[in-house]
DNA sequence: CTCAATAAGAGACAGCGGGTTTCTTAAATT
DNA sequence: AATTTAAGAAACCCGCTGTCTCTTATTGAG
């Protein structure tokens, strides 16, 4: 996060004049808590430049307008996600969806929506923004979990197209952005009475193989 | 949609001094007229009032600001549904998603994304335009058509939990916030690989439930 | 260690939209 | 015809966008 010495953490008075690197790492925080605190809508340029402690001169030197300004501190805030083999696709999708969810919560729901409202007249922002969620590093784990019951020989390797890898994901996504919030029961729910099931009714293989591994609760 | 006999159609220069019911039906149509043009995010009460030949303190007489107007001109704008019995459920929803995509095609793709921003920070407009989408005529359609499997012996009563009934529309209106655009072909792409499968599977899992309830918990 | 190049930060600015208010005048009501 | 109601025009303040200018701290080349 640092690349100089001087620095004032994320939110905080410049301690001294800043540049560059520390700057943008300063303000990228700054970006995101004000984010978090007052929603997209009510994010202006100033509030974030007042928050980094400095001036709307320095934002607009690096970024045309907010939707740009975010797309970069949405990829600068990029994490990595690690499921660990549950050892059957069903636990390991509850898993990685369970992780999405509360990722999800550490945000403002009204974040994706803004994004899309303003990029609405910006075909290049707007066509960057949904590459960001069509290569989310969700959809990198989620083959990789696919992968792991295919080696596992629990299921095909043709059983699972791309649109029913992404449902569990847009579903989420969805409730996210109309209800503003994803219910933690809504993760089991997906996977018991709709990924599975699409499984199970998909070919013979699938079947069998998660009859192995049935859920009790 | 006239209550007096006095009216400009829909865009256009005040006839004469219009009031009431009128003036009101020529506003909703100019507020419509105006997001197909410019999208939500671009839509100004200014704007509206010019294309409806008022003027903005006409509008804040009725709506106390953007969102709320446009809530009252959604549920003006509803239409019914009809969706004739093709003789099996698989059908019948590809109908019913079909009808939904074309309906879907006629509004701007940033609507949906633009109410929730603007209503992120004022809870009962949120929870009004939840309803909305919760209440859609959508809901009672799907119900219907569910019901009509039933009766025909297709499916059994409770095969389908409410979130397996919504998830098509989900699905949809989540391709239509993300994407801008509903492809045609994923009308029959959920049907056919998702929705289907997950009801053949259901059953299975129906008779497994049952066959597992001895052991588990 | 000194000096020139670079860029940070403060602030002013025009323009525009939100939301409020005032006033004139047309239309409905009695 | 007299009175009430509300439409429409326009001015207003305020806050934000996006641009610009100016001063001054920091960097790094010599």
């Amino acid at each position: 996060m640092a690349d100089t010495d001087n620095e004032a953490t994320s939110t905080g008075v410049p301690a001294s004049r800043r540049r560059g690197a520390a700057l943008e790492a300063a303000i990228a925080d700054a970006a995101w808590d004000e984010l978090a605190e007052v929603g997209y809508a009510e994010v202006t340029m100033l509030g974030i430049a007042k928050r980094a402690g400095t001036s709307k001169a320095v934002l607009y030197r690096r970024w045309r307008n907010l939707p740009e300004l975010y797309l970069d501190v949405l990829t600068s805030k990029r994490v990595d996600i690690d499921i660990p083999d549950t050892g059957n696709l069903r636990d390991d999708l509850v898993e990685l969806l369970d992780w999405l969810r509360r990722r999800i919560a550490g945000m403002p729901a009204d974040f994706i929506a803004g994004m899309i409202t303003a990029t609405h007249r910006r075909p290049d922002l707007a066509e960057k923004f949904r590459d960001f969620i069509r290569q989310s590093q969700v959809v990198t784990a989620m083959d990789a979990i696919v992968n792991r019951a295919v080696a596992r020989g629990e299921i095909k390797p043709g059983a699972l197209t791309a649109p029913m890898r992404s449902m569990p994901f847009d579903l989420l996504r969805h409730d996210l952005l109309i209800y503003g919030t994803v219910a933690p029961d809504r993760v089991p729910v997906i996977v018991e009475e709709i990924f599975v099931p699409m499984l199970r009714g998909r070919d013979a293989l699938s079947y069998r193989a998660l009859m192995l591994s049935s859920h009790c609760s």
